[in-house]
Parts: structure tokens; sequence; C-alpha cells
DNA sequence: CAGGAGTGACTGAATCGCCATTCATTTGTA
DNA sequence: TACAAATGAATGGCGATTCAGTCACTCCTG
């Protein structure tokens, strides 16, 4: 029976490996090499190599999600949620660089993972910035002229982009320096008409 | 002396191609079939299939660029500018689907085209936005309280997010009917303040 | 308690399919 | 005839994956 703990060690090793050379130019050997095993006992846990990155991104973003769904369910308002999202998305990928920089570069191979297994994973992140959107909504503090669905895209896809401008400069600055400038921007054009 | 029409005739090809199967499921094979040539005729025109795909690139998003810049300078002021930019931005991702799949989802392959060749010609299109932000700040528009570069990647964010989206589900609505939403967020949150 | 044999994890050298790229040859045309 | 352009079968390298063997450990059994 593998052991569960290597499953991890090896999990760790690949977001180091794929961050360093990108998916494609890291050999699974490499991996092996960084986690201290033979390249053979990879494939006692994981069936190939998209498998790792897959499993790898599955487990992360859930983790993600889990951390940011807690730490917003505390604050009051939907304002206050939203400001608390946007914060802790940014300060997330900032505390994890070398994830940070699979995730926004090397994750977005064309359709094997945007499509594919990966989609699944994101949604419920979508989600739960959906459902903070229509608390606010709800309670009159989002306008509720537009779409759920578009403003929520406005919004992952303005952080994205952050977050990626962030990783493919050297990190040249911190990332969770910009939230309130995002936050702000966005709050005022989501505000209720007064 | 190749023909400098077949030049053309590939990059077509491989657009199609490309948008079909991904890049790294299309064989060069594939594309010769597609333009209806030999696949050792590609490499009187590239030197490597990445080639194609960082050539594609340039010369679209080369053309796309002049295509925003010329309509957008026909306009009055600031916020009509960003309005039409916006507009824009999707209706011509609209019109040419098969380019917008190889965009949105192909492209994005890390490191070689993030990093590298596409980066210089996606900071033409940067610099247009930057300058029609400016525009609005100047003329007390815009508010001029944030970075410009903040404002510029959220925009960019937000459009590109709303086309990957569009691009990732089949394709199911009219992506530039969605551009006026867009457009409303981002000014609004944009407004100098009254 | 020695030993031995069964079990499952681990190893890493060898395999093997894939496909970009090459180039000897053919085709077209001036 | 000569030169350019095009062809497509053959090549070559790469690296994911495999698997025959080694290792470490446990549990019998005489």
């Amino acid at each position: 029976m593998p052991e569960p703990d290597k499953h991890q060690q090896i999990i760790e090793a690949a977001v180091r490996i794929f961050a360093r050379n990108g998916y494609y130019n890291s050999r699974v050997s490499d991996i092996a090499k960084e986690a201290g095993i033979a390249s053979g006992t990879i494939y006692l846990y994981f069936k190939t190599k998209d498998e790792i990155l897959v499993t790898l991104f599955r487990e992360k973003m859930a983790e993600f999600v889990a951390t940011v769904r807690k730490a917003i369910a505390a604050e009051p308002d939907a304002v206050a949620k939203l400001r608390r999202l946007i914060a802790l998305h940014f300060k997330l990928l900032e505390d994890h660089s070398e994830m940070a920089e699979v995730v926004q570069v090397e994750l977005r191979q064309g359709q094997k993972f945007f499509r594919g297994a990966s989609a699944n994973e994101v949604s419920g992140y979508f989600d739960l910035i959906s459902s903070v959107l229509e608390e606010g909504m709800a309670a009159g503090m989002f306008r509720s002229d537009l779409p759920v669905k578009t403003v929520r895209k406005v919004l992952f896809g303005a952080m994205d982009q952050m977050a990626t401008s962030w990783v493919l400069g050297k990190r040249g600055y911190k990332l969770s320096e910009t939230a309130e400038a995002v936050a702000d921007i966005f709050l005022k054009g989501l505000a209720a008409k007064p």
C-alpha cells in the first residue's frame, strides 16, 4: 500500500519543478529527483504526468476556496466580504509564489486543463463569488441591474490579470498592496444607485 | 523564392487547425493538409512549429491593435473611446471565433508565449489602453487617484475573462452584447468624484 | 530463536511511440 | 537546360512509461 505521505511529497516537488521550468520543460524524472525518489515510483501514485498537474490543481484549489470561504463568513456584510475576498485572493497567491507561478502561467495550457478537469474546481470559486454578489444585491448594497455572471467575470478577470501580471513581472512589488485599488474600482462600479 | 502568398495560406490553415485541436495536438502535417500543401513546404516558410504560432499571433495582434487604434481615434472623448474600445475588443473576437479560440486558450501556453515573443505584442495593446486612460484623467473625466497600470490591468482582465468564458462555453451567446455591462461597471468605478 | 518465505513498496535502465524536421528527388517553368 | 519551389518518405531524438528485479519488513514454523 503506497504511503499516503508520498503522494503529498510528489505534489510538493511537482509544484517547485513546474514553477521553475514550466510544465512541458519538466521531466517526470526531475520531479522524482526533487522528491528524492525514483521516477518509477511516481507511477505508483499517479497514472500519468498530466494527472500530477491536474491533481495538484484540484487539491490546492479546494484548499484555496475553503480558506476564502471560511474567512468571508466572518465578515458582516457583502461589501466587507468582497473586500476580504479580494485581499485574500492576492494574499494567498503572494504567500505561495511557486503555486502562483503554476496557476497563473502553467495551468493555462489549452484544452486539457481549461476545459476538462480544472473547470469543475474553478467553478467552486465562481460560485463563492456569485453568492457574495447575490447577497449584496438582495441587501440593496449592490446594483442589481446587471447579470451576476457578468459581474462575477469582471471581478475574477480583474483579479486574475493582476495576479498574472505580478507573476510575469518578476513579482517586483507586493501584489496584496494592489487589492484596495481593485476593490475600490469594482465596488464603485457596483454601487447601488443612491 | 517562396511565394509570399503561401505564408498567409499557412497561417490561416494553422488558425483553423489550432482552434480545432489545440496547439499540442496539432501535427505540422495537419496544417499542411489543411493548407493543401506538403508538410515539408511549411519549412520553407517557417523555421519551426513554434514559429508558426508566434508569427500568427504577432500578425493578428498587430492587425487587432491597428483596427482598434483607428476606430477610437474617431471618438470625441475618453469615455467614448473607452466604450468603443471595449465594444470593439468583443466584436473583433466574436467575428473571428477561430482566432479567439487560439488567442484565449491555446496561446496561453506557459513560458514560451507569455514570457517571450507575445509579451511585446500585447504591450502595444496595453499602451493603447493606457493612453486612453491618461487622456481621460487629464481631462478630469476619470479619477486620477489610482495608478494607470492598475486600472489598465483591471480593464484588460475583465475583458479577457469575458472573452475566455465565452470561448470556453460553447459561445452560446453574443459576446458583444455583454460589452455595455462591462463598460458600465468599469466607467462607474472610474468616474471622477462629482 | 534462526531462518525462510511471502508481501508490498520501490527502483531505474530499457523500451517504444510519436512527430518535428530533413533532404534526396520530382515537378514546373523560364 | 537550369533554377526555384514543392514534395513526402525516412530519420532521429526525446522523454513518458514500463517492468523485471531488489529491498525491507513481517510473520510463520520447526
